[in-house]
DNA sequence: ATAGTAACTATGATAATCATAGTAACAAGA
DNA sequence: TCTTGTTACTATGATTATCATAGTTACTAT
């Protein structure tokens, strides 16, 4: 892209989360990271993202303070990366997203009847379909309050892509 | 951007809404819409994007069925965009968006003291702070819930871009 | 007749992304 | 030792999206 105007020190909220969410590597990214893929070329092949595109998304979360890189062996030297405490915060948005898309972007039956990823809740053991508040115990879910299980549908093609 | 793999057959929830929320612009476009931003020069001015990519992006958002044009006067012709339900159903991850932002993306005093954009519940009057459950009622905050009130800092910044 | 407004479209330069290939640093097996 | 494999990247050239700026269409108002 162009030199575009810089949104990073707008007062508007959305507008300085749209400046680092507003990229659809940045949110494939964050979604296998909060799924525990944590090693470069497992997000790499999940994603379908080149390389240079991940190494440079990482490289911005980890400037971002959203992701941390870390050491897990000397030699050879390989990394992982994890999200600190603000990049778990986001899990609020990616969980909108789920919701969202499970309301709107799926053809009837598409999924199998049931939805594209359930999630239940770990405390109560209850689904809790596309709610933010659990519909059983009425908790407010957050992130590791859930346990995701995805749809056979979703289990094939994760494992075509080899992630 | 060259040709891309296409996420709109993912069987993943999240991949599907990266497809249309992965880019800034729809991002910024949206947040106007759900501010009552209906209008394509207002859209363009507050947003600070090109016409063209309002207008490439107005049209996504047309044939996704989450924006619908609307002809609010026929001579000359003028037209207005508005959310539809499901467009109007992304306030969730806007709304994260922007508790995420609240919590750290500011500096410290960077806002004045309160946050960028104050949410107070209709129902109780209760500020809800950065919460998605009303900390006063209890209730769960949905679109039309809420009212916003933009600081000082962000309302001079908007008028000095004409939103 | 001229200026103004709303909602766009056209053009050329610039910059981001992709596919493909290659590199660096090592480990393990023949 | 030589070859193959693994992980984590970087390099290159073609393609395509975005930007700034200017122009267009269809009117209304003075």
């Amino acid at each position: 892209m162009p030199k575009r105007a810089d949104l990073s020190d707008t007062y508007c909220p959305v507008g300085r989360s749209a400046e680092l969410l507003g990229d659809r590597a940045v949110l494939l990214i964050l979604r296998d990271l909060f799924f525990g893929r944590r090693r470069f070329e497992a997000i790499a092949a999940n994603t379908g993202l080149g390389p240079q595109l991940v190494s440079a998304r990482l490289k911005r979360l980890v400037a971002e303070g959203v992701v941390e890189r870390h050491a897990y062996q000397e030699r050879p030297p390989r990394h992982e990366y994890r999200l600190t405490a603000k990049g778990k915060d986001l899990f609020d948005v990616l969980y909108a997203m789920r919701n969202w898309s499970e309301r709107w972007a799926y053809a009837p039956g598409e999924t199998g009847g049931g939805p594209a990823m359930r999630y239940t809740h770990r405390a109560c053991g209850a689904d809790v379909g596309t709610a933010t508040i659990c519909p059983n115990c009425g908790e407010a879910l957050r992130y590791g309050d859930l346990k995701g299980e995805p749809s056979a549908a979703l289990k094939a093609e994760q494992a075509a892509r080899g992630g």
